[in-house]
DNA sequence: GCAAGGTCCGAAAACGTTTGCGTGTTGAAA
DNA sequence: TTTCAACACGCAAACGTTTTCGGACCTTGC
């Protein structure tokens, strides 16, 4: 087992002092070109690489930025990873990841835990848990601090810094305005309560999109789920009492719960059930029918989210203070459990 | 914008020195409790957090652990994530994700910058492309210097180090003998080409349980599959073609695809035909028919994997090396796509 | 009144870098 | 021979910690 290599180990190797060493490494004019070959070939050899730590002390900066999900076993989420990392990575930027679970007081935790030199900003989405409680604090303390944050997907208004969202009532309203187009009569929605806001602005799509139509609203038609662990037979009992044609629901989850219990009624999608979900994943892909919805482009959104941290980190220090929200659009995909 | 507080300026602003106060707040009894409270308060007052990077240099010890992983928008490797992160923050490390993308020249890239300090051990899934290269000297090189891996799922012999590995050939033969025990007579597989380990462990499971239960073995059953792009297409006209009545997938992907041919052909799941798999998935959990399928427990591996390298990491200088390998014993899920 | 011992605190080194500046050596010009 | 660049290199400080060691001052006991 051989410890890494420092410069302090090479100085004294080829009896020279350190910033020789150093110097010689990055090419200096300053060291002769007979000195500089010399540890340029000794580094080499040995395979030199310098410390990261003491960089990044010296430095101030680490050029590694932090995502905090609330949960990673979860394809939208990945998929925004994905796309921060691309991005990162070709900028020379290292990601590490940290998850909240859901719960507020991990949020604050990872954090103030990352912001102590680990990280140089942040792109993140807030816990359930966050956002029920309306605390921010945690967040503007770190803006206050001069590390970049940008918020994405599950973002609020509360706290000033870059944002990265999608259009959910536009994305909503192609949703549902696709199975007017496609012949649906009487259209239900499968949502969250209120509080989840992307819940809250896909509900709102779908109300704009039936007033636009001059479709009635019937607030019948809405089924608002709170308890995830008893979706499924919420949703079977709600499609058993609802006479309706076609059906949007703001996840995947909701669109095959509902599905299934569509076909153990023995009702068909699309014949008799036209149905509509958002987030384009494995699920959607692969399910029979597979699932006509609402992508959100997750890797775009990392992306993008990467770019506006790094322009921030990048900026110089005297441009102005300015905080962008990018919409990133939704698109439509059109498979098999709707009609065309 | 106030940056962030270190000692020396709680030391300038109280008129003391700087190793005053790191002994004030570590409770030294070297310090008079007067001016520990003192000291305590300011530092509690302004939030003061001792920044990671410098202790980090001085102990040598980043207390993070580094994941390298070839995708992440995979359900099981996010299990494993989890699983990892699970106990890492237990014991106070943080986890540093990053992606091979399957791609050599980057898991060298990702291991080599991560080894700079930035991380104190590392838990990683070999990339494709490393396995067929058997190109491993960036890993026994890491290894060389002292950092602790532990390799998990896509594993190797020639690196030495501690392993976490399901028992693919026993999950494999709990489903063939699954498909057995209710009934089916000619079970075809679905598989990979053998570089790709696991699949070629599977593959022996399934040949196993055929011999130990006197079922012929009939390589016209065995379909290997090289490019996952049109894997769909592939297995539709291998199942058109074999007339058996029951199938192992060695992954989700592939059990649906096949549903999904088998359905086209009119043929269903599982009176006709009964389809197990392999990954306990959204997909698995979700489809309709829902799938019996060969659960990996990543979370646990994850967690096994993260205890390893923190037992290595704690040991003493002075213990003797030794490398384990743990199993994660696999369970089958019955679910509809097989029969009772 | 003086040494011994306690109490409380500060100086400095160390972790591995980078970099401005000082200094010694060389060679050539005067 | 003297002088002065140019060149090649080393010193030291800095980033923010922790920790060992020693020193100043006060109290105590004789």
């Amino acid at each position: 087992m051989r410890p890494k290599l420092t410069l302090k180990q090479i100085a004294r190797e080829l009896d020279v002092s350190i910033s020789t060493v150093s110097k010689a490494l990055k090419d200096s004019p300053e060291i002769g070109e007979e000195t500089k070959q010399k540890i340029k070939a000794f580094a080499k050899l040995y395979n030199y690489k310098p410390n990261n730590i003491a960089l990044s002390l010296k430095n101030r900066k680490t050029r590694t930025i932090g995502i905090i999900i609330p949960e990673i076993v979860h394809y939208f989420f990945t998929t925004v990873i994905s796309g921060v990392e691309q991005v990162a990575n070709e900028k020379g930027y290292n990601v590490i990841v940290c998850l909240s679970n859901n719960s507020f007081d991990r949020e604050v935790l990872n954090l103030d835990l990352l912001a102590n030199g680990s990280t140089d900003g942040f792109i993140l989405s807030l816990a359930k848990e966050t956002m029920q409680k309306e605390d921010y604090h945690h967040l503007t303390e770190v803006i206050n601090q001069g590390m970049p944050v940008v918020l994405f997907d599950r973002v609020v208004e509360e706290v000033h810094c870059d944002k990265v969202i999608i259009d959910d009532i536009i994305g909503a309203k192609k949703a549902v305005e696709h199975l007017i187009e496609t012949g649906c009569k009487k259209i239900g929605i499968l949502t969250t309560v209120d509080y989840v806001s992307v819940g809250k602005l896909r509900t709102s799509g779908y109300i704009e999109a039936l007033e636009e139509n001059d479709y009635p609203l019937d607030e019948n038609l809405i089924l608002k789920i709170e308890d995830m662990e008893n979706s499924e037979k919420e949703i079977g009992e709600f499609l058993k009492t609802r006479d309706l044609d076609g059906l949007f629901a703001v996840n995947e989850q909701f669109a095959v719960s509902a599905i299934g219990a569509l076909r153990r009624q023995g009702r068909n999608v699309p014949e008799d059930v036209s149905v509509v979900g958002f987030t384009d994943g494995e699920l959607s892909k692969n399910f029979i029918p597979s699932l006509t919805t609402v992508s959100q482009h997750g890797t775009r959104m990392g992306a993008e989210a990467a770019r506006l941290l790094i322009d921030k980190l990048e900026r110089k220090p005297d441009e102005v203070e300015s905080y962008k929200t990018v919409i990133v659009e939704t698109s439509l995909v059109r498979r098999e459990s709707t009609k065309s």
